[in-house]
DNA sequence: AATCGACTCAACCGCGGATTG
DNA sequence: CCAATCCGCGGTTGAGTCGAT
């Protein structure tokens, strides 16, 4: 075994000695990265490069933010999953200092199960029919006695949100003078003001609530035509749904569209409950942001 | 005090896309 | 073009920890 690009060297696994660390650490900082397979002959390490670089991003980065999650970051977490499913590289990017592994292993270890507990699929984000419900319920009593960050903040919802994208241009880069230390650029800044939820609200009322008296097309409009110009491909999906968009009953709300799916289709797709409550409910600012990033990412964008 | 099961999270693995020669 | 290599990503694993019994 052994990885492919160190096959030919004998190497380390496992945790991390504080030496190891050291070594890497000074290393990066005074000469860069460079090459990630050329560090641990460079740095005095039997690691493989591939170890390094994980070891760097997810543990001895200087901007990394430790601690637990606080609830606007599982807000954030949550939100843009729904958006983007299981891109855990670019919803870490709205955190600021959290990195891809710890987003994914908070999202598997708390997240999923809280949201099943809310009866919530964790893939879609829509309601699970009563036989899945029923057999989360164990699920349910876990997440109820969990000692997560739950207690702190009640139950939660996914549409009760508004969101503003602030201004952008605020720059965190501090590292010019060394380019292979440079950060990503800092991410569209999102701020939430939640609301406390009626919990006897049921899911489905969220989703399609009474509120939503401006028609969904007209209010997902100004935005689909943003991307639409940059991008028409992003919107074949939406399009689908917009034609095909019907007030749903409660009891057959339209499945989302699958994050794998859309991986595999590499397309940003929408799921039309997303639209929900265009009045209000759900700010676009987010959703504007988040995908522009996104695509900004996947298309290579540049402004 | 010992055992056990659940949970967390650091690290590894394998894959796919990008780059290079 | 094509093969080799590099890089980044998402999925998975397993050692360590903690609480319940």
């Amino acid at each position: 075994m052994g990885h492919r690009c160190c096959s030919k060297q004998k190497v380390k696994r496992g945790l991390w000695s504080p030496e190891e660390d050291d070594k890497l650490v000074k290393h990066i900082t005074t000469h860069g990265h460079g090459s990630w397979s050329s560090v641990p002959k460079l740095a005095g390490l039997q690691r493989c490069g591939k170890s390094c670089r994980l070891r760097w991003i997810n543990y001895l980065r200087p901007d990394l933010k430790r601690g637990s999650f606080t609830a606007e970051e599982e807000q954030i977490i949550i939100d843009v999953h729904r958006i983007l499913g299981n891109r855990w590289a670019q919803i870490a990017k709205h955190l600021p200092g959290r990195t891809d592994n710890e987003v994914k292993n908070f999202w598997n270890s708390c997240i999923k199960k809280k949201l099943l507990s809310q009866g919530l699929d964790p893939k879609t984000h829509n309601l699970l029919s009563s036989r899945q419900r029923a057999s989360n319920k164990l699920a349910c009593k876990y997440s109820s006695s969990s000692p997560s960050s739950q207690s702190q903040h009640g139950s939660f919802t996914v549409f009760n949100i508004t969101s503003h994208a602030k201004d952008t241009t605020t720059t965190t880069n501090n590292n010019n003078n060394n380019n292979t230390m440079m950060m990503n650029p800092p991410p569209p800044v999102v701020t939430f003001s939640h609301q406390s939820p009626n919990p006897n609200t049921t899911y489905a009322q969220n989703l399609y609530g009474s509120s939503m008296d401006t028609p969904f097309v007209s209010s997902s409009s100004c935005f689909g035509n943003m991307l639409y110009e940059s991008d028409p491909c992003i919107w074949d999906d939406a399009n689908a749904v917009v034609e095909t968009f019907e007030e749903p009953r409660v009891d057959s709300l339209p499945p989302a569209p699958q994050p794998q799916q859309q991986e595999n289709d590499d397309k940003i797709d929408m799921d039309c409950s997303l639209m929900e409550g265009g009045t209000g409910s759900f700010d676009l600012g987010l959703l504007e942001s988040t995908l522009l990033s996104a695509a900004m990412d996947d298309f290579g964008w540049n402004f």
